[in-house]
DNA sequence: CGGACTCTTGATTGCAGTCAACTAAAGTGG
DNA sequence: CCACTTTAGTTGACTGCAATCAAGAGTCCG
């Protein structure tokens, strides 16, 4: 196993040069991990209220339930991710959190981040630009969910989460594993379980990708990204050069 | 005319109290206001780039198009708000930005921000405050777009419009001006124009809301809230009370 | 008084939801 | 170790909500 602090590190340091100070310093914030158990909610009840809540391990996400119930996932929360904005303190939860795997978390006070981004000026902006990019994570989603078609939102995803997971040095060349079922990513997509069934049976027709036993592997990612009409312009959401170095892997 | 700061005064003293310095000290950051066309970008070009803009007066969007020519509206811009998070300058734009009425905006480098927060505690708070409540609505906007239909959603971004425009004064009673096109509402509601003509027949039908001559009003807003599945629980959308006094004024 | 834009409504089409049946895989307990 | 149950994935048939196409009505403005 490796080390718990390594996927949030590696999070962080994307997009700043972390000195050996403020690495120690990160590691020194985090409390000892708290293990979930799948399919289990950790907001609200069991965590003091407001306690920001750092992914070690394992997948969660953020969730509502309407009353006629329907569930839309809000996000997805992968190793290294915040639960939330890394300065606040909400008065309440706005919305659910799951442990769609075993989970390991810990759990962090807004206020130690912030005297601790106070004091490590490349901390600071590391935590800026992450909350930058979760957010551009969510108007893709809108996006996604507004003007694609039910094949451009999988495709779309799945070239999100190879990114999301590639940039903390959880895939092997183009696969990985996604350990969801696909009723789950039909929450997040705002489709139904079946079609997300066909949709992704369409991808696979299309040669793009292959998805056996939880094991996912993106066979042409150029293409894949072409048809999700995900743009390169974005480039927020993709560590700097990414886009480049695996449009050329993947000709 | 009103004063230029006070929408983003007000709206930044909804859950935190902030002194006559704070105040000053806010009033003070303000750079001269810059005014905008209607149907005009400022993204990118015009503005330097990694500037914070701050709406004092009008509407705006945020926005992407697809290479399919579709167009999605992430995010609205009332008076008062943010183009982003506070804290950060992006390396680049992840999307646009379009002024929706004749606009008037200011703008700020974070670091200006940032570093009034820092001497401004209850700032700093009304910041972090402010940037949640925007999460919010970006997931609220994610949970109408995956699972609403689309008269639930047009119920449901009408009442928060209302919201917001109240916790900035804007309203008369249940009445507010709604200076948009309905295909600007239905690029917000990953709908067609012709949808959400026919889903605001539908609320005029059910004697929920009535909208003329870009004057809008909601006539029963306790049920209207019901209707779009609007969650008195996630009441980080509101401003405190908000929805009790309302539900009393609307019976 | 015309022209452009927005709103409104009807007719038709199509993407995705729902219902249902079947297969495969993974536990579970006798 | 093997029936039995449960869960996840796959596929077909049918339905329904919203998109598209199209035409007419109301407004604003030059």
């Amino acid at each position: 196993m490796r080390d718990y602090h390594e996927f949030f590190l590696r999070k962080l340091s994307l997009g700043v040069d972390l000195s050996l100070q403020d690495r120690a310093a990160i590691v020194g914030l985090c409390t000892p991990p708290r293990q979930v158990a799948p399919r289990t909610d950790l907001a609200a009840e069991g965590t003091p209220r407001g306690a920001l809540i750092l992914v070690l391990d394992g997948w969660a996400c953020r969730y509502r339930v309407l009353t006629n119930g329907n569930r839309q996932i809000i996000g997805l929360l992968l190793p290294g991710d915040f639960s939330q904005p890394f300065g606040i303190t909400p008065q309440r939860w706005s919305d659910s959190l799951m442990a769609m795997t075993p989970l390991s978390v810990c759990e962090l006070s807004p206020r130690a981040v912030r005297s601790l981004a106070l004091s490590h000026p490349a901390i600071e902006d590391a935590l800026w630009l992450d909350l930058y990019l979760e957010r551009d994570l969510a108007s893709e989603l809108i996006v996604s969910l507004g003007r694609r078609t039910a094949t451009e939102r999988l495709a779309c995803i799945l070239a999100e989460i190879y990114f999301r997971l590639a940039a903390v040095g959880m895939t092997e060349g183009q696969a990985f594993d996604l350990p969801v079922r696909q009723a789950d990513l039909a929450d997040l997509l705002g489709l139904s379980a079946v079609q997300v069934n066909r949709s992704l049976m369409d991808l696979r027709r299309r040669q793009l990708v292959t998805w056996q036993n939880r094991r996912f592997e993106i066979l042409r990612l150029r293409e894949l990204l072409a048809f999700a009409q995900f743009e390169p312009a974005n480039g927020n959401l993709l560590p700097a050069g990414v886009f480049d170095s695996t449009s050329a892997t993947s000709r």
